[in-house]
DNA sequence: GGCGTCTCTGTTAACGCTAACAAAAATTGG
DNA sequence: CCAATTTTTGTTAGCGTTAACAGAGACGCC
């Protein structure tokens, strides 16, 4: 089938010019006369001539397309990110290659950069929030332009990263703020460096107001996990302030406390991770972190690119400030 | 930069053969001796050689990539397709290449796609459900091979469809038989097939049983607009029965109910659409209906797939039945 | 034992583009 | 107005792969 389109020739003869320079229309390059860059662009008008990207990515050696390993792309912020990736990559005239892995383990990671490869992407961009991840990026071939996200702050690879820490530490501050003796924690899963960096941030500011953090109760980011945990909580009677590692998870706990019927925010004040834009009409509206997924986007391209251009792997590093969103879920505590 | 990785001569050097038998090698072609292949199979191990993706394409005039378009990817029901399908396509060596999209207006879908066609992608995935995207497609050369997900049942184009129709219909009689004398319907955006096909499965259930459909309040998939529309129906004493077009739309439902004191499903039954993995958690959980987004996937992929083997355009059609879950937020109308 | 037939392997020519160089045309300066 | 320059255009040679054909053995059969 596909009778296929024109060819540069093409173009060309119709514009009665040889294709080099019809490539040089094309590349903007400068010295073209202006009648010739006019005519040249008749022609293709004419035609409807695109440009073959394989043919250019086998000759340059690099396609204009970013490949983007992720894991779970159906979670608001890995989905998020991604659609603000490809925007960004749009307006700079890449395209964008998903390749989503079930698990992030070495193997599957690695085979993922693997089909990245193959198809010789310009670069790579890996959404890497687990110290599995890490090890299957150390024996990547050091070649291609890289950067993680989301991924381990000791590793010496390029990356841009949400700032867990502060992010949660101001939401743990918000709570304590608010006149609250401690803050407990519903945290994600412990191997994600997000949760690492959320837990780290709750227990910094507990340790600075001098208070001794509860132990914090895993979750796995899902609304059931947060469920299960909110029904703990709901029959611990000192427990008047819980920070969640995300909304879903705060979702879980907003119902488990009704259930029990501890009234959200008079009895227990509940602050949440990510701002999904369903988090303002929770029960109660949630108070939360906002992370600038646009602006990782932006980071972690630009870094990309200006790796793809110099040539140079540098080890840079780039952390993104979230934003509290205070919304009804926190009151004082009653006393 | 990127010292070139080895080439197929290098692997056939090394193995003691001719480039075209690695090509054979690599593409199973059956007349290789056993013990060649097993040589030329050490020897691509060794170098770790990867074949070029874009010399391939340039050659087959086609990659093995999978070009999608789609409008907004960070919703539940884009993203879970788009993650589906992704995995889908991987399975059966494809990878997929996103051309997201700020609007679905004519020209920015034929832009994506035109960006698609120019990286010679397989075949294409357009997400499109709305009424411009259809136009754009009609314009589409012909011989590309191409599947639209949720779009218009009225264009003669391979499509696979949540039915719509079916789950609305299926909602709405749900109520009906808890006993509700009439449902009120909270619609997604009016240029969506997805709304329409929601509201038309409502209407139908409504008129089946012998009711004047009330009209239907226009909201925008979001919980805002959800809301919105709850502060209306919580003020009308007669609504006992509300099926919004998707789950998001019935959270802010639920919150606008819940601030003014009218309970569910005491007082008021309501039903979603999507079965976000969340609904479960609210308050009260929430019965909706369940696309299957996987079943979407492999449909609309196994039609793309057959196009471009078969490489005949052929107009399909698939309808993806989904499924009513029943949970907490239904119940008789008080009497 | 010679000849057709099959199986395996090699050779050559594209695919459509860019890079490097070569040639032609236009421009400048004396 | 001619040589020296600069600008513009053309020519050629790959990039790494597959497809088409050609050649070389191995094998069977009369």
């Amino acid at each position: 089938m596909a009778v296929h389109g024109p060819a540069m020739t093409d173009v060309a003869r119709l514009a009665g010019v040889s294709h080099q320079t019809v490539s040089r229309v094309l590349n903007g390059h400068p010295n073209v006369r202006e009648q010739t860059r006019l005519r040249v662009r008749a022609a293709i008008a004419e035609l409807g001539y695109r440009p073959n990207g394989a043919a250019r990515a086998l000759v340059t050696g690099r396609s204009q397309v970013i490949g983007v390993v992720a894991q779970n792309t159906t979670l608001y912020g890995p989905a998020s990110l991604l659609a603000a990736l490809e925007q960004t990559a749009a307006e700079e005239g890449f395209a964008v290659s998903v390749g989503s892995v079930r698990n992030l383990d070495h193997r599957s990671i690695s085979a993922a950069v693997e089909r990245h490869l193959s198809h010789r992407v310009a670069g790579i961009v890996v959404i890497a929030p687990v110290e599995s991840a890490g090890e299957a990026l150390e024996r990547l071939p050091k070649d291609v332009p890289l950067v993680t996200v989301d991924g381990d702050p000791s590793r010496p690879v390029p990356l841009v990263t949400v700032d867990q820490v502060a992010g949660a530490r101001a939401a743990t501050q918000h709570l304590l703020d608010a006149g609250h003796r401690t803050v407990w924690h519903v945290s994600g899963p412990t191997d994600w460096f997000d949760s690492v960096g959320r837990i780290d941030g709750w227990r910094q500011a507990l340790l600075a107001a001098g208070l001794d953090p509860p132990p914090p109760m895993p979750g796995d980011w899902s609304a059931a996990s947060g469920y299960r945990c909110g029904q703990m909580l709901a029959r611990m009677p000192e427990v008047t302030a819980v920070f969640t590692a995300n909304d879903h998870l705060a979702l879980g706990v907003l119902r488990a406390l009704h259930e029990f019927g501890r009234r959200v925010p008079h009895e227990i004040s509940v602050v949440g991770f990510d701002d999904v834009p369903e988090a303002a009409y929770f029960i109660p509206p949630l108070t939360t972190v906002r992370p600038d997924f646009d602006a990782v986007a932006r980071a972690s391209l630009q870094m990309l690119l200006s790796q793809i251009e110099s040539g140079t792997g540098g080890a840079l590093r780039q952390t993104i400030a979230p934003a509290l969103v205070a919304r009804e879920s926190v009151a004082p505590p009653r006393r």
